[in-house]
DNA sequence: GATAAACTGTACACACCTGTTCGAGTTAGC
DNA sequence: GCTAACTCGAACAGGTGTGTACAGTTTATC
């Protein structure tokens, strides 16, 4: 509980009004979008209700924060995107072309895992180029180093890039669908995706 | 009320009663299955009422031949995983595994192409074991062409035969995607995706 | 401890999908 | 050309999901 105040929450956030948001509704706000992302990963056509009920609060509650079931996917999918964005940022791309693909590889695996079925929750209602944007920032990085990599000879480049980009999210995917299924541990996910991945890049 | 037996049209196919069925309905149902393919192909979630005007005909003389949406879909699966079969058995899967393996690619690929999502509209509605064995079919043959070309020490086995089948499919389908999002043509996709595959499942 | 913000459940309006019934019109088949 | 089979639209019942309105209660905050 926290005994001091002073400058309770953000007031910046959205509303930015004059008054500022009520720590509960901030405390449900966050319960709410973190139960969205957890069911709509395993359930992209999870119903409101259903996610009202993870939260453990009301359906009108979470009507009361989020205007519609768009609004509160867009929510869940702009976090996903930004912790996504984050977590790419801390890694380093340089140096061995094929090795920075690995890392990157790696590390965009376990967030793909992590959000699962997100991204299909998000097709269904955001507008195509809403999600094209969103999916601009990750991909982009991939994309750069997989064109150093052509470019110094290290992978091959003789097939198109945006195939070899295909390859790469089908794999990923692939590789999680294959958890779910019980195919493969998600422990030994990582190393069978990058060895793959690369694999398939390489001349 | 038989009165004439005549043995018409096929009176084996299912209900195999006295009667044989009326032309224009035998001409009916083949239309809305035809159209059920393509309409779901498209879209796994599609309506009754889509199929049923995609296929020139009232909501209610679908449901005069079809129970219900399940058994419309079931139709729909055996009717696309018979053309996959037999299209496959006119393969020869001998001789060079790596050459086997490119040749039942490319012709996985042509037929998941086509079907696009009903095996995503398979999974909604018919009992996953059900579908599992429909599945078996082709995955066996594209497993035994693996496992051949792993013993000669063609392909790869440093990982899990399960998990390059996932490959293989993952592939494929993302190829699929890659098409309707129009990143490559259909013509170009059979090579990249043979020679894809295949650099991802060597040493 | 007073007040306003936030929460709650119930209930309603609306839309969509499934599956069925009905009566009337059309058509294939003998 | 008769008859049974088939088709059609409209309409209904049952289910689910979305979004809104209302009235009462809790609770954070000052």
């Amino acid at each position: 509980m926290a005994t001091t105040p002073a400058q309770t929450t953000e007031t910046t956030a959205r509303g930015g009004r004059d008054r500022a948001k009520r720590a509960d509704a901030v405390r449900n706000v966050e319960a709410i979008v973190a139960a969205a992302t957890r069911v709509l990963a395993a359930d992209p056509d999870a119903s409101i209700n259903d996610i009202a009920k993870a939260a453990g609060v009301g359906r009108v509650t979470l009507y009361g924060h989020f205007d519609s079931r768009a609004t509160l996917v867009r929510e869940v999918v702009d976090r996903a995107m930004a912790q996504t964005d984050a977590a790419l940022a801390d890694l380093d791309l340089d140096g061995d072309p094929r090795a920075a693909l690995g890392r990157l590889l790696e590390t965009t695996w376990h967030l793909t895992h992590r959000f699962g079925a997100i991204v299909i929750a998000g097709t269904q209602v955001l507008p195509p180029e809403e999600l094209r944007r969103a999916h601009e920032g990750p991909m982009s990085r991939t994309r750069s180093v997989l064109e150093r990599g052509r470019a110094a000879g290290e992978l091959r480049a003789d097939m198109p890039l945006e195939w070899q980009l295909s390859v790469i999210q089908a794999i990923i995917h692939g590789a999680s669908a294959a958890v779910h299924r019980g195919e493969i541990t998600a422990d030994e996910a990582p190393a069978l995706v990058r060895d793959t991945a690369l694999a398939a890049l390489t001349a």
